[in-house]
RNA sequence: GCGCCCGUAGCUCAGCUGGAUAGAGUACUUGGCUACGAACCAAGGGGUCGGGAGUUCGAAUCUCUCCGGGCGCACCA
């Protein structure tokens, strides 16, 4: 409806004046054409002849009359009446006012969704952890957030493909596997290195590997003797000692790792959030090897000159684009740095031919961004195409307190701890409830709450009361009503206010993924079952005539779809009995 | 010091590429179940959108500047 009468109001302009072209596209670029908030200023609205007021130097006011006794003639419009300083405000014949409803009614679960005319192969990289411990709540916002963007892209016609990086190559894995081995060697909780992971689950992973292989541990006396005192130093001179049996070493890595890839899997998948590929940095290869493609990517810069080395380091140039300095990728040692691998890894992700690359990081990544665009410009790419959405920390708040984590002694709140407290939709919704690159302060009381402050279930309800009503309904009916006749022909309004918000869906839906914000659907649709709540109020629908409860059961159908389609967008299932 | 984010009602927050009288919830004061789910609805008060300047027909929104708060600035991952 909205590009129709953007037809007209276009060769209104190109037919009644002597326009340029550039000034025409100035126009056409800048005005819009959307749907009013509200019924008392019509339909919809146009801001255009505000905007071409200025670029033709004409009075808007008198573009805005005769503009408006244009779109008048169209078959679909009413009515069209200039108003304020200038807009035209529009008035839909009836058929083309409720025909919002028949589309949902029709498309079902697709309302909302678009073609997509600029398709893009879209790769969003979320959640990422590093694989040496549960996930906790932290977690769970990039999580949310990645997958619910995920499903708003697809909706909107893109080719989106989620993807998790393992990072199974680094330090942190050398610490995890000490850390098991420590346990295995009936090191006990007071004795535990500070810098070693001292959660539950290493106890749990080393009783495992005891019951597949088992105990064959290092020699406690040995490993442990004459530590260095600083603790960072410590855990890397016990990993030394402990991969002096590479044999011993690679089977405990080798099963640690699966065990916490295994359980941060299941969690996700509980959290109902689903990778299409999971991607090991080892896969990178070693620097040792020149046909690996970390080596590759290195020689490659070098090549271009991007890298160079200096003290004995190879450097990567990154303050040409803006970075605050150069940055290693190799030390003079020979290892490559974490920035290596993310080099070869994005490399590797345009390599294979997507448009655009989300990457979904932790607030405190950002200082990051700079350097791995700088990268990617090193490369020979625009870095346009990566779009590095920052995820803000998540605190929990009970009782009014914070809940506290401390990550390394391992004790945290995990998201499987959340997921079981809360339930899994209600915090997906909360996590999604603020835009993600702000701080949340997530209050697990509010989230448990039964009024309307907790809007997951004020949005909810408004879904289980629709379904109860078509169940009232199909007691005596045997199939729920097809049409909307009475509310078409103009003799019940008092849904008017409801299927505006239906046809207002789509939009949002797009603009949501344009701005990759899933909040704008979130509290789109606490608005939207305000209408319905307040509507529900007034009328009893049930007790109608028959065929003005068909009529509104009709229309409560799209609304209910519109309830239901929002929410899969997040990822929740709406509720059909509270 | 440099960079990023934030500052909107007492509190928690919405406000789309600038648009018409700045919105919700909460709290406070009231009213509404002999009817489909009261986990609900309705009414009221509450604001110099951190301050200032600029761009514009029009600014909470864009630009600059100042003030206040948070975070990040490794040959760690």
């Amino acid at each position: 409806m909205i590009n129709s009468v953007n037809e007209i109001i276009d060769s209104f302009f190109t037919e009644s004046f002597e326009i340029d072209k550039e000034s025409f596209s100035k126009i056409k670029k800048k005005y819009t054409t959307s749907i009013t908030d509200s019924l008392d200023k019509g339909h919809l609205t146009t801001n255009v002849c505000m905007i071409a007021a200025g670029i033709l130097k004409k009075n808007p006011r008198e573009l805005s009359v005769s503009l408006a006794s244009e779109l008048q003639k169209s078959i679909n419009i009413e009515e069209a009446i200039s108003a304020g300083p200038g807009f035209i405000n529009i008035y839909l014949t009836r058929g083309a006012f409720v025909h919002s409803i028949k589309q949902a009614n029709n498309e079902l679960l697709s309302y909302g969704n678009s073609k997509g005319e600029n398709k893009r192969k879209i790769q969003i990289e979320f959640v990422s952890a590093n694989p040496t411990g549960p996930l906790h709540v932290g977690h769970g916002r990039g999580a949310a957030y990645g997958d619910a963007i995920g499903r708003i892209l697809e909706a909107c016609g893109h080719e989106v493909e989620k993807e998790y990086y393992v990072n199974d190559a680094g330090r942190q894995i050398d610490i995890l596997t000490s850390s098991v081995s420590l346990r295995l060697m009936g090191v006990d909780d007071e004795e535990m290195p500070e810098s070693s992971y001292r959660g539950k689950y290493i106890a749990e992973i080393a009783e495992k590997y005891i019951q597949s292989y088992g105990n064959s541990a290092h020699d406690k006396d040995i490993i442990m003797a004459n530590l260095p005192g600083d603790s960072e130093k410590e855990i890397d001179e016990i990993t030394r000692r402990i991969k002096k049996d590479p044999t011993l070493w690679n089977s405990i890595k080798e099963l640690s790792l699966n065990e916490v890839l295994h359980s941060i899997k299941h969690d996700l998948k509980e959290f109902n959030v689903i990778h299409d590929r999971w991607y090991f940095e080892s896969s990178l290869g070693r620097l040792e090897d020149p046909s690996s493609q970390i080596s590759n990517a290195m020689s490659y810069l070098e090549k271009k000159g991007q890298a160079y080395k200096e003290d004995g380091a190879l450097w990567l140039n990154t303050s040409l684009a803006k970075d605050d300095k150069n940055r290693v990728l190799v030390r003079e040692d020979g290892r490559p740095t974490y920035f290596a691998s993310d080099v070869a890894y994005h490399k590797d992700k345009i390599d294979r031919g997507f448009d655009t690359l989300i990457n979904v990081w932790g607030a405190d990544h950002h200082g990051y961004i700079k350097r791995i665009e700088s990268s990617i410009e090193g490369l020979g790419f625009d870095k346009e195409k990566l779009n590095v959405q920052l995820v803000q920390f998540a605190n929990l708040f009970r009782d009014g307190k914070k809940v506290k984590m401390s990550t390394r002694s391992g004790e945290f709140y995990t998201l499987k701890d959340l997921i079981k407290e809360i339930g899994r939709d209600a915090a997906r919704f909360y996590y999604l409830s603020k835009q993600a690159d702000q701080h949340l302060d997530f209050d697990i009381d509010l989230a448990k709450s039964d009024n309307k402050e907790n809007i997951f279930y004020y949005i909810q309800y408004a879904h289980a009361r629709i379904c109860s009503l078509q169940n009232k309904f199909m007691e005596d009916n045997a199939s729920l009503p097809n049409s909307s006749i009475e509310i078409e022909l103009n003799n019940y309004k008092k849904c008017d206010e409801l299927i505006h918000e239906i046809s207002k869906f789509p939009g949002v839906v797009q603009r949501s993924a344009a701005n990759l914000h899933p909040h704008l659907i979130i509290y789109f649709l606490k608005d939207f079952a305000q209408s319905f709540h307040s509507f529900y109020n007034d009328n009893h629908v049930l007790s109608e005539s028959s065929k003005n409860t068909e009529s509104i059961l009709y229309c409560l159908n799209a609304a209910k779809q519109v309830l239901a389609n929002g929410l899969n967008l997040l990822g929740i299932k709406p509720i059909e009995k509270m």
